[in-house]
DNA sequence: CCCATGGTTCGATGATGTGCGAACCTACGA
DNA sequence: TCGTAGGTTCGCACATCATCGAACCATGGG
């Protein structure tokens, strides 16, 4: 697998992205990724199983909220920020900033 | 049943309310609502059996998005907008002003 | 070339979620 | 008091989701 699909902009779908968030595993991802600019995949400290974890990046990523790049053996993923912010604006923030 | 149970501000919880957006036809009553000061329940235009849209309602109810009020034999619905944008501020504009 | 590493995919399983009809409850009106 | 109308709850079918281990794939190092 060279490259990994991410929706378009404009197919980012708002139900697929409170969807996304909903779940207290993905949540605690997207804000993982705050701040740092990549994250390496692996580097996750999150105590489930590699499979399941794939699966929630999955998820992440087809809903649009974070991007991954493959380098190597390696895949970095980040938050779609600007897509986000142009499509959805304060999604992002009111999901980082609560409590 | 004379009330039906509301979770207190400091009780909702972001994933819950996510969760419950999350749903096209929850997002569609949830927008049904803004501008109308309260809503009477079987009022909706969803083609849906009775029971799920109960359901749908207490989803929504439960994750603290909604508030009935009982009146005889009618539930009257409306947002809690006061109590969201206390809490998650911007989420409820986010959720109603996208496309 | 072989092996270890980082991740994805597959198949299975149990938990949730959505949907329905039927039965039920409660208030109102005749 | 009896029926009807507005909603809830129950029981069930079916779909989706979260989770795991095992198998798999690609890359980089020896």
């Amino acid at each position: 697998m060279r490259t990994l699909s991410h929706p378009a902009r404009s197919d980012i779908e708002l139900t697929a992205v409170f969807h996304a968030l909903s779940d207290p595993t993905r949540l605690s991802i997207v804000r993982g990724l705050v701040g740092v600019d990549e994250q390496s995949c692996g580097a996750l400290d999150i105590p489930l199983s590699k499979s399941t974890l794939s699966h929630h990046l999955k998820v992440l990523r087809d809903a649009g909220v974070t991007h991954t790049r493959i380098e190597g053996t390696h895949r970095y993923m980040s938050l779609r920020r600007e897509d986000l912010d142009a499509r959805f604006p304060g999604l992002l923030d009111v999901a980082l900033k609560a409590a």
